[in-house]
RNA sequence: GCGAAAGUGGCGGAAUUGGUAGACGCGCAAGGCUCAGGACCUUGUGGCCUUUAUCGGCUGUGGGGGUUCGAGUCCCCCCUUUCGCACCA
């Protein structure tokens, strides 16, 4: 050892020739012992399951505004196995997608070879930041290992219907050159590219989740250890209704149109029976319009608007009469049928009945196109409110009742009431009638009542070579058919034509298009459709724990040990996509008989992003194409993985975003430098590092125990800003001791002990380095997390505030547990207390134990 | 527009959930050590005022009201920011 003081350092350069001594030394002791500390057998009792989201393998490194997943998870994950907790925590790749097909498209590089690479570099950057996985359980989802259980799983949804071919209304990406689910087109955009999606009319493969809507809304209520920003997106996003199913004839036609209402007590208002442009119905009602090829090209232009563009907020409602005409089937008035760009294909029957008094859409059309307002529902006032609306029309010089109570005609009146002009409904509440029409419309063959869900089928056919190929073949004689499971998997292909023209170079590639029918034996082609990615890491953190599995995805037995993941880790950009994927997933598992629970994931945490400020001047989140990035290799070779790891969890709370700023991390860099120091002086000075402590109610003891509380609870609540703060504090207090020469040896080095103890989840090499150096025989890992007691983790003394009428005056310090007669007895001896209570009549005195004691005056 | 979260020094952020606001760190200032320093060490640091000095005073958590002995924390109104949803009948 050729450094001593801190202090003493006169060269970066040997600094950081230290730390790559130190760090690299723990790298190739954790990796040695691997099996001593990475134990993935049974769970000893308490098995918590630990999880990171999977990482993108990019092809670009890593950056600052990578990592604080990465550290934050390593950190939880150090400090359960100090804590003797039995942990399994894996990574793996999500290794299938655009980006590396793109990358193909643009260098000819093989999307296999460079997402191999990726892997690879991606795997050595972890190594370098300290993160311990256990890569004896690696998954790799681009590999035919993994992909033919894909293919497994889309057998068995076929066999019981929840994997089905048909034509829909879907998105497609101009740009990404493929259909999209739902759920990555929000917002009528492109999840990965944001270009503006557009409808098409296609056939293609869904997966039903909206068979398991009411399972996956109910689960929800379960997860109280998820984030209810998740829970809330996720609900909405099933967003279920409750109404109606009415049927609307079409005389002229001899057709009925159903339609779904969420307010069948307003049908007596039905003025228009309004269709959306792709309506299977649109095509006939047009047939015989005198104008019918200026709608049919007016239907065609709203039908291939960007879908953004379609439902942006304030977009003009757009719509043709189409002179046909339906029956009210409550009223039995003949209403006008149209056709408007606002009524959505996909939701509920992409029909709905107008009731422009009681909607403020419908009201808004009517008024542009003259359709009859007819009011149904009054509103019910209180009568204060009665009185109020009566003042107010008097003191406008208004003659009463101008505006009428039950809504005016400047807007629709959307809220609850009793019923008018509605037959035998008339004068029942709105509540009351909902049902009764409903049951009438029932009764009467004509609908009923019916719950509906926003949520979509989940797309999963994907025009792309990157991904899992879907194990169907078309015949011409015998149609759609599954490859027999023999023949699993269906390899990708490895001379595919990377051209970024004409299709998905699947379709090129004649010996993976051409085969023969599984049933007729005859020429048939090969789906070459692939699925979307969100398919493999649907049910990827089962295959962890069973990863060389060659007879099933994953063995049940061990998944009934492990999982469901106790704790999992990934940023809120998948509250809606990969979480609920995952959730349906799980619920197909179970029904399968593969897995006994529903919900895959226990805990939920959402780290933020780490934001800084880019070229633009914006704070926005840390990404190479804002030009924001900061790079981690670099800094971790200047700075070490530790000072790195420090300042990143220190940044502050990590669910919120946080911005980095290139100065801070000199802090927590000198607080390292600091406890090397410290725990060096105190060996330089030659005394016993295993020296225990004579007495055990010392000062020391208590700030022993305090840091140890503080600094576990914290690492539970996910606080690590705070534990870096308060493992701070701690050392602080640690330095004052190893430098009073009066000190118990015992006492310092037990409290060095600590500290360095405490302090291996943050920085795990420096503290397993001055551990060891302390005489620590074990790793960190292995060494047992200390134990507090909390009647010692507080001070002997509390330094109470003295309060004159609620205004601290002074403060007085007295032995914990003092009673309130000793606190009032001290602070009267004290001299401002004495200034303040002079001439003043006590009225009473509040007291709270060891913290105030409140003297009110008059 | 609807919904949710948030607003604390020059900055990032603490605050045992109604009990001494500003922990910890950055920055800044003064001093030390240095040939020198952007290295390191020590001390100070919300604002305003006051004192020869001290255990001094006032004010202060977006703004305004309220409850309370006591409010960053609870209640009401308003402002601002961020995020989510956004024609779902």
């Amino acid at each position: 050892m050729s450094f001593t003081l801190a202090g003493s350092m006169s060269s970066t350069t040997t600094k950081s020739d230290e730390i790559h001594r130190i760090e690299a030394k723990w790298r190739e002791r954790w990796e040695a012992d691997r099996a001593a500390f990475v134990d993935t057998g049974k769970p000893a009792g308490e098995g918590t399951y630990l999880l990171v989201m999977l990482p993108y393998p990019s092809g670009d490194r890593l950056h600052v505004g990578h990592a604080r997943t990465y550290f934050l998870t390593d950190a939880l994950h150090r400090f359960l196995r100090q804590t003797g907790v039995t942990v399994f925590c894996p990574m793996g790749w999500d290794a299938f997608g655009l980006p590396a097909e793109n990358y193909a498209i643009q260098k000819g590089i093989h999307p296999r070879i460079s997402t191999l690479a990726n892997i690879a570099a991606m795997k050595e950057q972890f190594r370098a930041w300290g993160v311990l996985y256990d890569w004896t359980k690696e998954v790799t989802t681009c590999e035919p290992e993994y992909y033919r259980w894909n293919q497994w799983f889309f057998l068995r949804l076929l066999e019981k219907g929840l994997a089905v071919r048909k034509k829909s209304a879907v998105n497609w990406c101009p740009s990404c050159l493929t259909v999209l689910a739902n759920e990555q087109a929000e917002g009528g955009v492109c999840e990965r590219c944001k270009t503006p999606v557009v409808q098409r009319e296609l056939e293609q493969w869904f997966l039903k989740i909206t068979d398991y809507a009411e399972r996956l809304l109910e689960g929800l209520d379960t997860l109280g250890a998820w984030p209810e920003k998740v829970v809330t997106m996720q609900r909405n996003w099933i967003g279920k209704s409750t109404g109606a199913d009415l049927d609307f004839a079409i005389p002229s036609l001899g057709e009925t149109v159903r339609v779904f209402t969420t307010r069948p007590d307003t049908v007596f208002g039905a003025t228009a029976l309004i269709l959306a442009p792709e309506h299977a119905l649109v095509p006939r009602l047009l047939d015989k319009h005198p104008k019918r090829a200026e709608l049919q090209a007016w239907v065609k232009s709203v039908r291939d608007q960007e879908r953004i563009a379609r439902e942006a907020e304030g977009a003009e409602k757009d719509g043709r009469d189409t002179g046909v005409k339906a029956v009210n089937p409550f009223t039995g008035q003949e209403i006008p049928v149209w056709i408007a760009n606002f009524v959505i294909a996909s939701y509920g029957t992409g029909a709905l009945m107008a009731v422009p008094a009681h909607d403020t859409r419908d009201f808004e059309f009517a008024k542009k196109y003259d359709i009859p307002i007819v009011k149904v529902i009054e509103e019910e006032r209180k009568e204060e409110e009665e009185e109020d609306l009566l003042r107010r029309e008097e003191g406008e010089g208004r003659a009463p009742g101008a505006e009428s109570l039950g809504g005016s005609t400047a807007s629709a009146y959307t809220g609850e009431g009793r019923l008018i002009a509605s037959g035998p409904f008339s004068a029942k509440s709105s509540s009351s009638a909902r049902e009764l029409i409903a049951a009438e419309a029932a009764r009467r063959g004509i609908g009923g009542p019916r719950v509906r869900y926003r949520l979509r089928d989940w797309l999963i056919s994907r025009q792309r070579y990157w991904g899992t190929p879907i194990p169907m073949i078309h015949c011409e004689k015998d149609g759609w058919l599954p490859v027999p499971e023999k023949d699993l998997p269906v390899v990708l292909p490895a001379d595919a034509p990377f051209t970024g023209t004409g299709g998905n170079p699947l379709e090129k590639v004649a010996s993976f298009v051409n085969t023969t029918c599984p049933r007729c034996s005859g020429p048939a082609r090969r789906e070459t459709d692939t699925m979307d990615t969100f398919v493999d890491s649907s049910w990827y953190y089962l295959r962890y724990l069973d990863p060389k599995n060659a007879r099933a995805p994953f063995d049940p037995a061990i998944a009934k040990e492990w999982a469901p993941v106790d704790q999992y880790i990934g940023g809120i950009e998948h509250a809606i996509l990969h979480l609920l994927y995952a959730r349906f997933f799980a619920r197909i598992l179970k029904d399968l008989g593969l897995v006994t629970f529903e919900e895959p994931f226990s805990a939920l945490f959402n780290q933020g992003m780490i934001t800084r400020q880019s070229p633009t001047g914006r704070v926005e989140k840390m990404s190479k194409s804002r030009g924001n990035a900061v790079s981690l290799d670099p800094l971790i070779a200047e700075k070490g993985a530790d000072a790195v790891r420090a300042f990143i969890l220190f940044l502050g709370p990590p669910e919120k975003d946080s911005e980095w700023s290139d100065e801070g991390i000199s802090g927590p860099e000198r607080f390292l430098w600091r406890v090397r120091a410290t725990v060096d002086r105190f060996l330089q000075a030659g005394s016993d590092p295993k020296g225990q402590p004579a007495k055990v109610d010392t000062p020391a003891a208590r700030a022993r125990h305090m840091a140890v509380k503080r600094v576990t609870e914290d690492f539970r609540a996910f606080s690590f800003h705070t534990a870096v703060a308060h493992l701070m504090e701690f050392h602080n207090h640690a330095t004052s001791l190893a430098g009073d020469a009066d000190a118990d040896v015992g006492e310092t080095a037990t409290t060095l002990r600590t500290l360095v103890t405490l302090l291996h989840p943050i920085a795990p090499h420096l503290s397993e380095e001055l551990h060891e150096r302390m005489g620590g025989a074990k790793s960190l890992l292995l060494s047992g997390w200390p134990a507090f007691d909390a009647a010692l983790a507080v001070e002997e003394f509390a330094s109470i505030a003295v309060q004159i009428s609620g205004k601290v005056r002074a403060e007085i310090r007295l032995r914990r547990g003092s009673s309130e007669k000793e606190a009032v007895t001290e602070a009267e001896s004290n001299g401002i207390i004495v200034k303040w209570l002079d001439g003043k009549q006590r009225v009473k005195t509040i007291w709270v134990q060891d913290r105030l004691l409140n003297i009110v005056v008059k």
